[in-house]
RNA sequence: GCGGAUGUGGCGGAAUUGGCAGACGCACCAGACUUAGGAUCUGGCGCUGCGAGGCGUGGGGGUUCGAGUCCCUUCAUCCGCACCA
């Protein structure tokens, strides 16, 4: 062996050598507990970055200290592998996007190799299989036969200059992702899953989730939007319609003074059919079809309106009130219509101010100007009811509910919950996904497949054009079927699923990858699931999380999973950043992780990023940072070699004794960092600061080279809990020095180290001696000094005396171990 | 506008329960070794002051013997949501 670290031949011998002899490979094992390890899948662009990086890093410190404190760890990776820029790169490079995905899948594989992390790779599955979407149909089918998946026209986004229908996070600022083209919303028949029926569920499980973190848990709170009210009807004078408005402040119904539809309201145009203002009306409907989604939404936006010349009938005490439409009002929340309160209602309120609309307070409060010609503002507080008749009095909270109990009691309307949440809309029209499970039947209609029928697969010789439908339409043999239930012909679904179906149950699917007939086994999922740890960039907080949480739900709800909520805890890491911003291509400050491993090897650049900031923290790239984790292996390099040839004969003592001061210093030091690295990895996975830690250590056998009889024993113990502890970090360079040391068996196999309490025992300690709070000296004394004792010494200290001479002294404030604060006037 | 997070040396960061602010690392400075050093080792390194000392965790105020940590207030930056009825 060369005494150079020669880092590429270290990482190549272990991996191969982990590899060769199965150190990863996991089975179901009751005689240990189990851990589930899971890291998000990547998207198989094609190369690693430094997030994956970081990202996989994080796992595999966590997989490896789990499984060496005994657990049964499970820790599998795989490929998000559907998706739109495979085939966007099929139209530019004339390559299959399966061609394309599987190539990139090869060589990031490779790259995640060369990272020497510790995954199952047996269990490896990739979305885009068809031994895998056959069981993504399998979900459609059962949401489906469950009344959870479901057809409709609805508005989506559609890119004038791509021709295709764009997801919604290809959506930025009302612009296509892609050619910056702004978005236009377009009518048509799309597969929606019914996720709206979980929402109270989705919002309330929150609360079991207490390993997430609170940000996470706020953005799906408010994601699911949960508001308390209640949905009544108005009739429409002269018309045989009426117009249903949800409000949260049913309260201030006496308080209405004009009604609001939005402009897309399917009532607009009945209500204002033959009136003198219809032409008027369209006009402004014509004219908010010509803005966009984000100028008409901007809070900024000025708003406006016109009178429909039509009147509602308020029912609660039969007041005549216009009916307006206005562009504040959106068709996509609550009933799409309103009941407009200016006192109330500062949005309201700037709307009357505008169009000269009468405006009656119904909430009285001492903060609040009585009449309204004095308001300048809406106001929105508590209060008393008043002008609303028999109401009159009641509290804000107490009117909500009365006047909810009497709308009921009158069939007017009732108490209802409104959710800003929306159901997924899962169609794409795009080839390179999971085809939908559908036929279209001229006699049966739209006919769902059954699970002995799939998977439908996706056909190989397809020609990509961008023409606003998914390229599946034209291809004959794939459109063509038979129906299930007669036998007729039928035309099959061309339309895929959005690829975040795919990714809300892979993590089912790694705990038993090789099943046929169903997605997962019972007894596998029952055994590994939920997830123990789940860790990723925190962009997934809303739509992957929320849809992986609303799929298990469903699986719980038909008996295929045990568990309700599929990650127990979430660790979202911070981006990697360098000069300050995320690393891009157009920024030109993206550092290839590739690079990085050759010149410097895995283990720096896991130390690096795993040392230079807490995982939940953005990270600033610093090349100079590489270069020091760089030297500190070699430092271990050299220390664990000098040392290496002296301790190979010399036996570690279960317990040491008489020892010297430098040695008991050393142990002390030792197992003070046992605890250290044991709890900063294990309860509060603060890397940085174990590896601060383990640092520490090894400065401090450095410094112990130049005592005189150096205790090898001590220096033995201290180099091997060194190795065991820095392991799960940097496992190459461990393994090589650890077998280097002619010690037996993997060091990645060892048992993680317990502290020895006794060599924590100090005998003297250092105490902290202030005066009015302020460090005036410092005092060496006996661990085991009474109070009394340990006030007389410091009082004694010159330093004290001079500072507290001809001064009254109140007060001695002692704390046990660590200070004396001597409190003089 | 609402909600959340974060502000500590030249830099990344540490301080876990209210108890020595700046661990560990980077950069920098000095020295040793050396034909050489962008290798390695040793020492120094918050600001200020010759010194004793004083000041110091975005700003201001408070509680306390004692505050980076608790309370009030204010500013800045970042993230999420955004006319949600």
């Amino acid at each position: 062996m060369s005494s150079k670290y020669d880092h590429r031949s270290i990482e190549e011998k272990w991996q191969k050598y982990w590899e060769e002899n199965h150190f990863f490979k996991v089975s179901e094992d009751t005689d240990k507990p189990k851990y589930y390890d899971l890291e998000m899948f990547p998207y198989p662009s094609g190369n690693l970055h430094m997030g994956h990086v970081r990202n996989y890093a994080i796992g595999d410190v966590v997989a490896r200290f789990k499984s060496m404190n005994g657990y049964n760890v499970l820790h599998p990776m795989g490929w998000d592998a559907f998706g739109l820029p495979a085939e966007n790169a099929a139209i530019k490079n004339a390559t299959h996007p399966a061609v394309w995905t599987n190539a990139n899948i090869e060589n990031m594989k490779q790259q995640l190799k060369t990272m020497g992390i510790s995954y199952d790779w047996d269990r490896e599955l990739a979305t885009c299989k068809p031994d895998y979407y056959k069981f993504t149909q399998w979900m459609f089918v059962k949401l489906y036969e469950n009344g959870l998946a479901y057809k409709k026209k609805s508005a989506v986004n559609w890119c004038p200059s791509c021709q295709t229908v764009l997801a919604n996070e290809q959506v930025v600022d009302g612009a296509c992702e892609r050619c910056e083209a702004e978005v236009e919303k377009k009518q048509l028949e799309q597969w929606f899953f019914k996720i709206t029926d979980y929402a109270q569920r989705l919002l309330d499980d929150l609360e079991k989730l207490p390993g997430w973190p609170e940000k996470v848990k706020t953005m799906q709170r408010n994601w699911i939007g949960r508001s308390e009210g209640c949905q009544f009807s108005m009739p429409i004078e002269g018309l045989d319609e009426s117009m249903t408005v949800f409000t949260t402040r049913p309260d201030t119904v006496f308080g209405v003074t004009y009604m609001v539809l939005a402009p897309e309201h399917p009532l607009v145009e009945k209500i204002s059919a033959g009136r003198p203002e219809e032409s008027a009306v369209s006009k402004f409907v014509q004219g908010m079809k010509n803005i966009t989604e984000l100028a008409r939404t901007a809070t900024d936006a000025e708003k406006e309106g016109v009178f429909t010349g039509a009147y509602a009938v308020n029912p609660m005490n039969g007041e005549r009130i216009p009916i307006w439409i206005a562009n504040y009002v959106l068709m996509d929340y609550g009933t799409g219509a309103i009941m407009a309160v200016p006192a109330h209602d500062q949005r309201d309120f700037d709307f009357a101010c505008k169009y000269d609309i009468p405006i009656r307070v119904v909430i009285k409060s001492e903060d609040s100007p009585a009449d309204a010609k004095d308001m300048t503002e809406a106001y929105t507080g508590d209060g008393i009811m008043v002008n609303s008749e028999a109401f009159n009095g009641l509290e804000v909270q107490e009117g909500i509910s009365s006047v909810i109990k009497y709308m009921e009691d009158n069939n007017i309307g009732s108490g209802t919950i409104n959710f800003r949440l929306r159901d997924w809309l899962i169609s794409r029209q795009r080839y390179w996904g999971a085809p939908i499970p559908v036929v279209y039947c001229e006699k049966c209609g739209i006919v769902c497949l059954t699970e002995d029928q799939l998977p439908v697969l996706l056909p190989e010789d397809v020609e990509f054009r961008p023409s606003g439908e998914s390229p599946l339409n034209y291809v004959e043999s794939f459109t063509r079927a038979t129906c299930p239930d007669c036998g007729g012909e039928a035309r099959r679904e061309t339309d895929t699923m959005d690829t975040f179906v795919c990714s809300s149950w892979y993590f089912d699917r790694y705990c038993s990858p090789n099943e046929v007939d169903v997605p997962f086994s019972k007894e596998a999922v029952d055994y590994w699931m939920p997830v123990d740890q789940y860790i990723g960039g925190v962009e997934h907080a809303i739509l992957h999380l929320m849809y992986a949480r609303f799929f298990t739900k469903f699986l719980y709800d038909i008996n295929m999973l045990s568990c309700e909520e599929p990650f127990t805890n979430l660790l979202t890491q911070g981006m990697v950043l360098k000069d300050s911003s995320k690393m891009s291509k157009s920024k030109g400050n993206v550092v290839s992780p590739e690079e990085i491993i050759r010149t410097y090897g895995a283990d720096t650049a896991r130390l690096f990023i795993l040392f230079a900031s807490p995982p939940e923290r953005d990270l600033e790239w610093s090349d100079q940072g590489v270069e020091g984790a760089y030297r500190f292996l070699n430092r271990i390099w050299r220390l664990v070699r000098e040392y290496a040839r002296s301790i190979q004969d010399i036996k570690v003592p279960d317990t040491f004794e008489n020892l010297n001061n430098d040695a008991r210093d050393l142990r002390f030091k030792t197992h003070a960092t046992i605890k250290k690295v044991t709890e900063d990895v294990g309860d509060r996975f603060n890397f940085n600061t174990a590896i601060s830690a383990i640092m520490e250590l090894s400065n401090t056998l450095t410094a112990y080279k130049d005592k005189e009889q150096p205790d090898l024993a001590v220096v033995k113990e201290a180099l091997q809990t060194l190795l065991v502890l820095l392991s799960p970090f940097t496992p190459h360079i461990c393994e090589e020095l650890w077998h280097l040391c002619q010690n037996e068996g993997s060091v990645c196999q060892q048992k993680w180290p317990e502290y020895d309490p006794q060599a924590l025992i100090q005998d003297e300690i250092e105490i902290v001696v202030q005066v009015m709070g302020k460090v005036r000296d410092h005092l060496r004394v006996p661990a085991e000094i009474t109070e009394e004792e340990l006030k007389n010494r410091a009082l004694q200290l010159e330093k004290i005396k001079e500072l507290t001479s001809g001064k009254q002294i109140n007060k001695i404030i002692v704390v046990p171990r660590k200070l004396v604060n001597i409190v003089a006037k």
